[in-house]
DNA sequence: TGTTGACTTTGACGCCCCGTCAAAGAGGCA
DNA sequence: TGCCTCTTTGACGGGGCGTCAAAGTCAACA
């Protein structure tokens, strides 16, 4: 029989976590005295033993206490462990990609003294209808203008309330000259309707796919400018284990209608990890 | 400028969140009405950003704070990445032996439907004076009657005070067929002495080496039957990628002096990650 | 102009597993 | 008897919000 103090210190717990594993009923000791000193057995440290590993599975204090009391079938326990497992899986997965990002921040610092990218962010994006007119640019002016042009003749033709946010989606590849865009409005409303606009634009509802993993990045500024952006959000991509896996959006959050004032767009890439 | 409800959705963030975060002084609104209303820009998309993403990183909110409002030099930015990377890599290691635990667990449950090993735990365990005598048994039964002798003639030669725990150290590899032993006493004060013993047997003073890695299993029941528990904690070690790293030993938890009644003895084996 | 109904406010509690501190009592040694 | 160590109960704290409650605001529709 010892008293907390030098059952603790076999055991290499505290006396407050015996006392804590007492009030959840983990553990009882053997004996109590009138003064409320508490008396444990050597016996006992099997039982203070299964909970510990067990709390070392990552199970919590609740789950741990039926199954110490042998009030749980092996099918339960597998179940539990088979969760667990799981869990335990995607918190290696979040550990190393954290440990990347980390790595891949310092690798910046070392090259460069500064951190690029220092607001990319991921995110889950649902799918949500969209209103769009595909266009083939053959350069960033002429996209920009297509964008005003689009913007105007929109705001003026379709009724409002079902617009929501300017969004350009590319699909554009490295390799091509020519910018593949859509060119719309995301909706509140799932509607479907065909909007004729001038030089042989025409406005198509569409849906833009939801995608779990997206990388985003907010940026401002002029358009040209933009180039460091997407040169940022691809390093970042590299760095951190991921692939490209679909067409990039430029989401426009602020008052699309003034194209004149610095816009502010999220930029957003759909990626995978990389295999 | 946006209410918070609108802004929370954008940034895929709750509202409470935000106001969390206004609390802590990490990003306020750019506008409070009368009301109380909290009015948000996007342009405070970028600063939030900044903050998700070190977040992210495992950086704690009060960390965060003087790195986003730039009162931190490149130096700290690298001292406090550094750190979170030894951190990370930390973090990394223990939920992948997390993970082998929980398959090892649940292999045992496939194989055998129960679980083995159920209570083995690791410890740190320091490093303490010792008082033993060494000696080659030839088998089991002459083990135990030297333990018997060294028990009954320390406790009678030996002043009290300085007696703590019978230790059986073994150095045994699996290919002998003797028994290296070391049995003795820990002490609770270094004393540096000998006792000389009947048939030969001398007392002596070593050092039991800490360990920072050390498997350990309680068990009690007759000497013979220390069989399975060995067995149990060399399949536990293999099964969670441990190699054996020293001599094991035996720790006898319970009145070593009633050499008839089950003893508990925890038993102890210093393990490292194996290669 | 009133009435919804959706949104927002502050405030508080909860979570998970104890560490840590405080004040007061108990046990053991000189 | 005095002193020192150990133990008791009780309470707070922490990290990063989620969640609920009660009350106030806003915009749209009848």
């Amino acid at each position: 029989m010892f008293r907390i103090g030098e059952f603790a210190q076999i055991a290499q717990v505290s006396g407050r976590l015996l006392r804590y594993y007492e009030e959840l009923g983990l553990l009882d000791p053997v004996h109590t005295d009138p003064s409320g000193y508490r008396y444990y057995s050597a016996r006992q440290l099997p039982r203070l033993n299964r909970i510990l590993a067990l709390k070392e599975l990552g199970l919590t204090l609740e789950q741990i206490k039926p199954l110490i009391d042998g009030e749980v079938g092996a099918d339960d326990m597998r179940a539990m462990l088979e969760e667990r497992r799981t869990r335990a899986l995607e918190a290696v997965r979040m550990e190393e990609a954290r440990l990347r990002q980390i790595e891949s921040r310092i690798a910046q610092l070392d090259e460069s003294g500064e951190v690029r990218g220092a607001d990319i962010v991921m995110k889950a994006i649902a799918a949500q209808p969209y209103l769009a007119a595909t266009c083939m640019c053959e350069d960033i002016d002429h996209a920009v203008r297509v964008v005003g042009q689009v913007v105007a003749e929109t705001s003026a033709r379709v009724s409002a309330g079902l617009r929501d946010r300017l969004i350009v989606v590319s699909r554009t590849e490295d390799s091509q000259d020519r910018l593949d865009l859509d060119i719309g409005f995301s909706l509140t409303r799932d509607v479907d309707r065909t909007v004729k606009l001038s030089d042989g634009l025409e406005l198509r509802t569409l849906e833009l796919p939801a995608v779990d993993t997206m990388a985003t990045l907010v940026r401002t500024g002029p358009a040209w400018r933009s180039h460091f952006a997407f040169g940022a959000i691809g390093s970042w991509i590299e760095g951190n284990g991921f692939e490209l896996a679909g067409p990039c959006r430029e989401v426009f959050l602020d008052p699309p209608a003034a194209g004149a004032v610095d816009p502010i767009i999220e930029i957003q890439f759909p990626v995978r990890r990389a295999a």
